[in-house]
DNA sequence: GTCTATAAGATGATAGAC
DNA sequence: GTCTATCATCTTATAGAC
């Protein structure tokens, strides 16, 4: 890949993630770049078309990142901790939302092409998730009260809604209490 | 309370629970009010104004609810249910976010005015259900595993995340799985 | 209180030179 | 591939008539 469409793709990403697909605009990323914004253009024709160009780069890097931890670790309470420091990475980050968290709440306002690989990140990472729940039930490691895919669900919305919080309340610690606790459910 | 300005307010509140405060206009509110968008400008001199008196409104309005609520139902259990049932309210209205869950992702992105409101919210909604839950454990309903201020801050992020896994995946479903899942754990 | 008119700037996007 | 120039449109906001 081009390394200006590269370093578009992560500035616009940074942008989406502080202020939603509609509050940053071609004019931001110049202005962080350096290139104007008629050029930005001829990479990415519209906003649209940039904006799941983002979507579609997050969620490949954070699926390699969990295939990747999946690697070095076997224990699934310790993975499932993992998971949680991916979000907590995007709040130390400038106080950043989970991209797909972000655009998820903005769905109503977004192009059929964004909306698409927003839902495409969410119906993976619960795919996931719910795959760690059943080994961690099978293993015998904790009981589920729940099916493993409703354990993915929680789970995930513990967190999306913990960056939520954390974001109104300007107070990171939150975020950490919070995902703590709803790990511990699976000690 | 002026008739028009308490229509302009509800208006807006669909229209940022739906497309946030960067995804609305005056524009869009005059064409549903059926006012010219310079007149909105007489009731709210600027957006912030705006956008601070409708999270001020809502916020009300949702304390009012809970304190009425709690008039009526004794068990907490069932409290915490219907505190889940408002904010499925917004979902079943048109797909709507929570106002201040919305705002929250914003904040980045918001005028002071308003991210002081949406904080408000998050604030007054914690500390209520903070009582409820410590109410909880002193009855011996239930065992907490945390404290009560942790187990309100992991329940309003669930259902928070719910409202955002549901919107992004466009499945409503899912957050009745979640909330149930979430609720089940005080049972 | 609401209107028309208008300002001043931002926005996504295109045309055409280099 | 990037630039300048330009477009049509939208945005928040103000001035002044009614």
């Amino acid at each position: 890949m081009d390394d200006i469409k590269a370093q578009l793709i992560d500035v616009a990403q940074t942008l989406i993630q502080k202020l939603g697909y509609n509050g940053f605009s071609y004019r931001d990323i110049s202005a962080i770049v350096g290139i104007r914004n008629a050029s930005i253009h001829y990479h990415f024709p519209t906003k649209a078309d940039l904006g799941a160009a983002v979507a579609a780069s997050y969620r490949e890097r954070f699926m390699e990142r969990l295939a990747s931890a999946k690697e070095d670790e076997t224990d699934t309470y310790n993975l499932l901790s993992f998971y949680a420091s991916l979000f907590k990475e995007a709040l130390d980050q400038d106080n950043r939302m989970c991209l797909c968290g972000m655009l998820s709440a903005e769905v109503s306002s977004l192009p059929d092409l964004v909306a698409v690989e927003a839902k495409r990140f969410l119906e993976e990472n619960l795919d996931w998730l719910s795959r760690q729940f059943a080994i961690h039930a099978n293993n015998g490691d904790g009981r589920l009260s729940e099916g493993p895919e409703t354990e993915a669900a929680l789970y995930m919305a513990s967190l999306q809604g913990a960056l939520i919080l954390a974001k109104g309340l300007g107070d990171t610690g939150i975020f950490d209490r919070i995902a703590e606790a709803a790990l511990g459910r699976y000690r």
